[in-house]
DNA sequence: GCGATCAGGT
DNA sequence: CACACCTGATCGC
């Protein structure tokens, strides 16, 4: 949430995203976006009068959020007084005071933020310097670099200051997968339970709050069917959001509410009343939009988190994870940063720790160095240009972020080059692509350390607190480490602990011999039918979990069956790429058709167009390029996030080799994992003593980065 | 009766 | 802890 004040120090006499208290006097008022707590006092009777009497006093922002706002009754009476400014578009203002008649001048540019409908960036240029306030901002890596307004010729402007949406500006967070990725998972889950019957229907529990106009969007126009949602009048302008979504409730996506829609939810009903239909039961799933229970997994194909016999967590962020931050603060290189938001348990003081190392200010008692500034990427290769900057920057900034070099794409992902298609697939990526993240616990297996993460997630799901204790997370940045991820289990496990480290113990349990005796011989999954229709579980969880993995093959349909025990026994069960895309396989072997990576293209390619519509949105990318382009960006984005990546690699490789021989399910499964993370060939189980030494150098910030041979991986 | 604030919920 | 709200109770005007 934010804490901004609502000025700046070098521009004081305008104010933005606060209308209270001092505020009241700014010549100027500024709105990044239409959410709450960017608004305290914009309808106050105070300012209301302010306005009354004034001509001059405008509020400045996006077309957008003038819509969203003015459809509101309760802020109708901004209607004179709100200047829309075109995103992108550098606009001069005078800031005059009524009553001294003194004026200044400023030029004002709105970037786009990526968080919500209508969400940008302010970039202020006058006397005082250039500063940028990004409001609340989601920019995947490399987007500043290709934000012409941010240069000036090819060099990034020289900005004073920085206001910075530091919400996940913790080393915890510190890989968020896309929102593309996300969007993926969502998709396929949404698409293998619609497509069942047209009794079965999702409920995508989303918070009241814009920004997942785009995951609506997204998923009527990939699955041919409109959202249900409370209102849509704020949209009548936007065609582009109006025409997916609907006040017809008779459509199998909902993300209507109620005050105790989970309430309803548990009598399956759906928000808006829905239970049945045509006298037929309907058969809901629900789908929670969450960011921080992921934020911490580094796991990027986990996006879908089973939490329950139909309930589900999707990864979904409205907030630039750590490594975004940083790479965006990076590349601006201000003089100044100041922290919009704390971070949950997060200091001001631990931020700035943090974020001052990217700063030019932080230079003294620094021989001087030599640091140019960015430079405009009008093509996206954004590997390279990631790995330019890191070395350009100063040795607080290495040592705060050990750097890890990134393998060439085509090496990391030698399937991702060529035909991203690959129906077939190739049997040893499928494998490869295996999840770190199991989809049980065995109970011998302690693991409970990792799960620390999880439970502060949030509210509901109580079930998942106890159930979701596997999820291993692995930061490639010590501090990371150290805050959260093994929480206590790492150095001390890594120093004092002559044993096996204990990812050991957790690889084991992917193996097949194992999950067999655990849940793997869960009742049922074949009878099926049973009282209510549940993704089945017979995915009874871990191996099981791969619903698909056996089910699927034989059956062509995921089990519905009451998955009596589901609560007690299960665990929560993590739905791996592949298991989507087996889901995919195996509900409608026909629909499946269509694979993820293709559903990519789709979507990169309807993206693109959309751009300017988009923008505003602020939901695209602000590039202007060619639809190749783009995909082709994604793609790179994917390697540049990688900094993450070649550990997961690392992991990844461990767990192959321990997993499912249930191949040909999996078979297409690496045609999502092209894009996200670099397979590796001939994986094997590491030793316990290689591993020791790994888990030692990740503590140490070294880098682990895997080379060709497999015996120089781990040494 | 309204708004601000806080506690509690999701 | 808070994504970003919402509801309800209390207090002050």
């Amino acid at each position: 949430m934010s804490r901004f004040g609502g000025r700046m120090r070098e521009y004081p006499a305008v104010s933005i995203d606060r209308f209270d208290h001092d505020n009241l006097r700014a010549r100027a008022y500024f709105l990044s976006h239409c959410h709450k707590d960017h608004m305290k006092g914009l309808r106050a009777p105070a300012l209301k009068r302010r306005l009354e009497g004034s001509l001059k006093v405008k509020l400045y922002c996006s077309p957008v959020t003038k819509e969203l706002l003015l459809t509101s009754w309760k802020y109708k009476f901004w209607e004179n007084h709100i200047v829309a400014l075109e995103v992108e578009t550098p606009t001069q203002i005078s800031l005059v005071d009524e009553t001294s008649g003194e004026k200044e001048d400023i030029e004002v540019t709105l970037l786009p933020a990526g968080h919500c409908p209508g969400s940008v960036m302010f970039l202020f240029e006058g006397e005082n310097g250039t500063v940028l306030y990004t409001g609340d901002f989601r920019l995947a890596k490399g987007e500043a670099a290709r934000m012409e307004l941010l240069h000036s010729g090819t060099r990034v402007k020289d900005i004073q200051s920085v206001y910075l949406d530091t919400t996940f500006c913790d080393p915890k967070f510190y890989h968020i997968p896309s929102r593309e990725e996300c969007l993926r998972g969502i998709l396929e889950l949404v698409r293998s339970w619609t497509s069942l019957t047209r009794y079965h229907v999702v409920w995508l529990n989303c918070k009241a709050a814009y920004g997942y106009e785009y995951l609506f969007i997204n998923l009527s126009e990939e699955l041919g069917i409109k959202v249900h949602v409370n209102k849509l009048d704020m949209f009548r302008n936007m065609p582009e959001i109006l025409y997916h979504v609907t006040t017809d409730r008779r459509t199998q996506i909902h993300a209507c509410r109620h005050p105790r829609d989970d309430d309803w939810f548990r009598g399956n009903r759906l928000p808006c009343g829905m239970t049945c239909q045509n006298g037929t039961p309907l058969h809901v799933i629900s789908i929670k939009p969450s960011t921080m229970w992921f934020g911490e997994r580094i796991k990027k194909t986990n996006v879908i988190v089973r939490t329950g016999e139909s309930t589900y967590r999707a990864c979904f962020s409205f907030h630039s994870s750590y490594s975004e931050i940083k790479d965006f603060l990076s590349y601006i290189h201000p003089v100044n940063v100041y922290p919009n938001v704390l971070p949950v348990g997060g200091t001001e003081d631990k931020v700035m720790e943090i974020l001052k190392p990217l700063c030019r200010s932080y230079r003294r008692n620094m021989e001087p160095r030599y640091k140019p500034l960015g430079t405009l990427k009008r093509v996206h290769k954004r590997d390279s240009s990631d790995t330019d900057e890191d070395d350009l920057f100063d040795s607080e900034l290495i040592s705060a972020r050990p750097k890890i070099p990134k393998r060439p794409r085509e090496e990391s992902r030698p399937s991702s080059t060529g035909q991203p298609e690959n129906a077939e697939g190739n049997i040893n990526e499928s494998r490869e692509s295996y999840e770190v993240t199991t989809a049980y616990t065995s109970p011998k297996v302690d693991f409970v350390d990792c799960e620390e993460s999880n439970d502060d997630d949030d509210e509901d799901d109580k079930e998942e607190e106890s159930e979701i204790n596997i999820v291993q997370v692995l930061s490639p940045e010590p501090d990371a480490t150290s805050t959260s991820n093994f929480n206590g289990v790492t150095s001390d496990q890594q120093e004092s602990n002559a044993d096996v480290p204990r990812w050991d113990a957790f690889f084991k349990c992917n193996k097949p011999e194992e999950s067999s005796e655990n849940e793997d011989n869960f009742p049922s999954s074949a009878d099926a039918c049973g009282s209510q229709s549940l993704f089945s579980d017979s995915d009874g969880v871990s191996d099981s979990t791969h619903i698909s993995s056996q089910n699927s093959s034989q059956s062509t349909h995921i089990s519905e069956q009451g998955s009596q025990g589901w609560d007690s026994q299960m665990d929560t069960v993590l739905i791996t790429s592949q298991e989507r895309n087996a889901l995919d396989f195996g509900c409608f072997g026909k629909g499946g058709s269509r694979t993820v990576v293709s559903a990519l293209q789709e979507t990169a390619k309807d993206s693109q167009p959309d751009n300017s519509r988009w923008k505003p949105l602020g939901q695209n990318r602000s590039c202007a390029c060619d639809v190749a382009c783009d995909l082709k960006s994604k793609d790179c984005e994917k390697d540049a996030e990688a900094g993450t990546a070649h550990i997961q690699d690392v992991l990844v490789e461990i767990s192959d080799s321990s997993r499912t021989p249930d191949l040909e399910l999996r078979r297409d499964s690496q045609s999502s994992s092209d894009f996200e993370i670099p397979l590796t060939p001939d994986a094997e189980v590491p030793q316990p003593d290689k591993l020791h030494s790994l888990y030692k150098k990740l503590a140490a910030g070294e880098n682990i980065m895997r080379k060709q041979s497999p015996e120089d991986r781990y040494n």
